[in-house]
DNA sequence: CCCGGATGGTCAGCTCGGCGACAGTGCCGT
DNA sequence: ACGGCACTGTCGCCGAGCTGACCATCCGGG
């Protein structure tokens, strides 16, 4: 998806387009992008039901969200266009919890829930969000199961990826979970974020990914950029998250 | 709650008690259980809803529930009485995923998404579960839209739990992550589990487990038993925790 | 065009925890 | 009572990864 595009086209339609088309349109993208590929579908009236409650909201380049210092805003958060950085800040430095890219949802938890966020979220470039309040959330869920069903399998989603992040987490080597760390992060090849915050993602230092990233590139399976890695062989680098 | 008692119970009302009493019982004891603290109550129908979908199933202490090596069974089990390890065989080793308790529910996520289950649940002793078939958790949730809502609130809560186990493992020092796991582990201040599984739940080597429980002991804030430890100061080990 | 800040690459020293082994001890069935 | 088994307690060696530092490179803005 050309993200430029989308974001183009979000900032005309403020312009051309009536309050109301735009929400039926960020509406149905959103039906497309929670619980994907979940069995039921939904109808006219659930699109309808989410348009009505949306409202669009627009964060610059390192702006907070939500969280620790910004007043810790309730609601569900649905990522439009551009990367959120979701971070925490532990006794030994930042620790990078997820990254969201267009299409990911959050906040839900803390209303489903009744507990606060444990962190923050960071906009690492200019990000268009969509945005529901607790309460419109809760009476969507109320008189919209067919809503209700498709968030159970986007939250199950979310689980089953949190599921695999520990699993390949747990004892294993460091190259192993870079290899993995690479594989779902990537975006059409490419990852996207300095080694940096890829090094707080795993919670260990830049030099030492640093020198894995290296092996990497040396053994082929990856092409370090400034910024920006290229995946070059992704059944290479799957077998190294295995091995 | 007692366990004893209540697998006792159990016992005897398959001889006592016609199946459908049984059933509702068993039924109103998961509506208690998943979802707990969600904001949709269930109605009586839901709850029968329930009862007339689930079958109850034994395990003995070892044996499989589903997972490689047990057929893969696919559908929803929900602990009532028992403990599950729930394990995945790496080149290093057993790793243990998470333990079930009664209460516990497993097996919604391949459903839902339609993936296999990436670990084997073992039974750690004698083991009763309430069972729901793929089509049956289908339909439930089809036809209560209150059930689908706990359900919800249910990962949701398995998210969270996730999440924060990840925030605990990153790039945290053994002690910090030893004194974490204990917290979540504890029932009624003492945790069941052989050092054995708790390294294996951490992806760490048995002895470096056991180096730091020592030391958490000459700072009396655990007290260590075989096969089980008992906390002694919470507040200490959560300072531990998040030193 | 140049400069400052951010990012990438690398090194030496050190600590933590993995690995394997072995002894002591509580639990349980015979 | 006894023996086997599983669990705990401990040691020594060694490698993976952290610390902190330093310089090269890239990029965007004045």
């Amino acid at each position: 998806m050309d993200l430029g595009r989308w974001t183009a086209l979000l900032r005309a339609d403020a312009a051309n387009l009536t309050s109301r088309e735009t929400q039926i349109r960020d509406a149905a993208w959103i039906a497309r992008c929670v619980g994907r590929g979940a069995a039921a579908p939904l109808g006219p009236q659930d699109v309808a039901g989410l348009a009505e409650r949306i409202t669009p909201a627009e964060f610059r380049k390192d702006e907070l969200l939500f969280g620790a210092g910004a007043g810790d805003r309730p609601g569900v958060w649905i990522v439009r266009s551009g990367h959120v950085e979701l971070g925490v800040a532990t006794s030994r430095g930042r620790v990078v919890v997820g990254v969201l890219r267009p299409g990911d949802v959050e906040g839900d938890l803390p209303l489903l829930l009744g507990i606060p966020v444990p962190y923050s979220a960071r906009a690492m470039d200019d990000v268009v969000c969509l945005y529901l309040s607790p309460t419109d959330f809760e009476s969507l869920l109320a008189r919209h199961p067919a809503v209700a069903r498709r968030w159970l399998s986007s939250v199950a989603q979310r689980l089953a990826t949190s599921h695999g992040r520990l699993i390949s987490l747990l004892g294993r080597p460091l190259v192993a979970q870079v290899a993995g760390l690479l594989l779902d992060e990537s975006d059409q090849g490419t990852v996207r974020l300095p080694q940096r915050t890829l090094a707080a993602m795993l919670g260990v230092a830049r030099p030492s990914l640093n020198k894995v990233l290296k092996d990497l590139e040396r053994r082929s399976l990856v092409a370090l950029g400034y910024g920006s890695i290229q995946l070059l062989d992704d059944d290479g680098l799957r077998r190294v998250r295995n091995a």
